[in-house]
DNA sequence: GGGCTAAATGTTATATTATAACGTTCCGTC
DNA sequence: GACGGAACGTTATAATATAACATTTAGCCC
């Protein structure tokens, strides 16, 4: 929810994400395979949101298809967001309940923070339902400075 | 605001759209040259978001840089907005004060809506403040059905 | 376990979107 | 009409994403 401190130990998080998509897969019967879990743990890995190319060369020795299919599989469960603006990836903090995408994305130092704010979703419905439109899915994406940036700026 | 009736005669639309642009890039002492302006008006004619390489094709003996060149003039004029999730461009209803990006995109049909809700824009600034984020722009973009489309379903 | 089937992955090629780099033309200014 | 910067032309290439089809793997029934 709040701004990931950038010195902060992250081995824990990607530790605790791996688990969380441990259980969310069994709860839903799918399966994480190694390939998925290696690319969710390396989405997780990079503090700031990582594209399909830069996954694929951590991979290794794999070929385009391998990386998107596990990407479509890590979205299609909710494990991971993709962010439009970027089209890049980054892990979700809150697996395993329906939310839009919420972003609020650093310009200067690339981190990413998801927000989840009801109120947020409700002003797109209110506005939407006023043009009688049906929401199904949701991109929230602002672009800016995070806490430590704004103390380097100029 | 409201959405477009598919039907309607968008003739009108694009002539005002195009007005409006001359006044604009006057007042801002710009230059709307031949290729901007054929690329506004292609943009506009389109009721669909509309991507690059078609509005290439519908210049027709043009190279991508030109394309290019004029969609970035466009969007730092304020006369079209990108769409992140379809790779797409649409004229922007408002043009000549600022405003961050809001449509509602229907996924059927294609037709998309820009929205001016404040609300939208404040519920995001009030929850990136409580992170000490400061946004700089901002993407909404809601994908679902439009009206016509709603009563088409099964 | 052995055969069946569907899912997952490997492999190659290609589509789609976007930009780098550099030369030329156009236009307002002096 | 020379100058200088903005706009445009041209070629090549980068970056992102998918199509199509072969092969392997994993779960399942018997
Ligand atoms: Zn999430
Ligand atoms: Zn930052
Ligand atoms: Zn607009
Ligand atoms: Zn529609």
């Amino acid at each position: 929810m709040s701004f990931p401190n950038p010195h902060h130990d992250h081995g824990p998080c990607v530790a605790h994400a791996l688990e969380a998509a441990e259980e969310e897969c069994r709860r839903r019967g799918a399966r994480l395979t190694d390939i998925r879990r290696r690319v969710l743990e390396l989405v997780w890995r990079s503090h700031a949101p990582i594209g399909a190319y830069a996954l694929l060369e951590a991979l290794g020795k794999a070929a385009p298809p391998t990386v998107y299919r596990a990407l479509d599989f890590l979205l299609a469960h909710g494990l991971i967001h993709r962010i439009e603006k970027l089209n890049a990836f980054v892990g979700c903090a809150h697996p395993g309940h329906a939310h839009p995408g919420q972003f609020l994305l650093c310009r200067q130092c690339g981190a990413a923070a998801e927000l989840n704010d009801d109120s947020i979703e409700q002003a797109v419905r209110v506005a939407a339902e006023h043009s009688g439109f049906l929401v199904t899915s949701l991109v929230v994406e602002a672009e800016g400075l995070c806490p430590a940036c704004q103390g380097q700026q100029a």
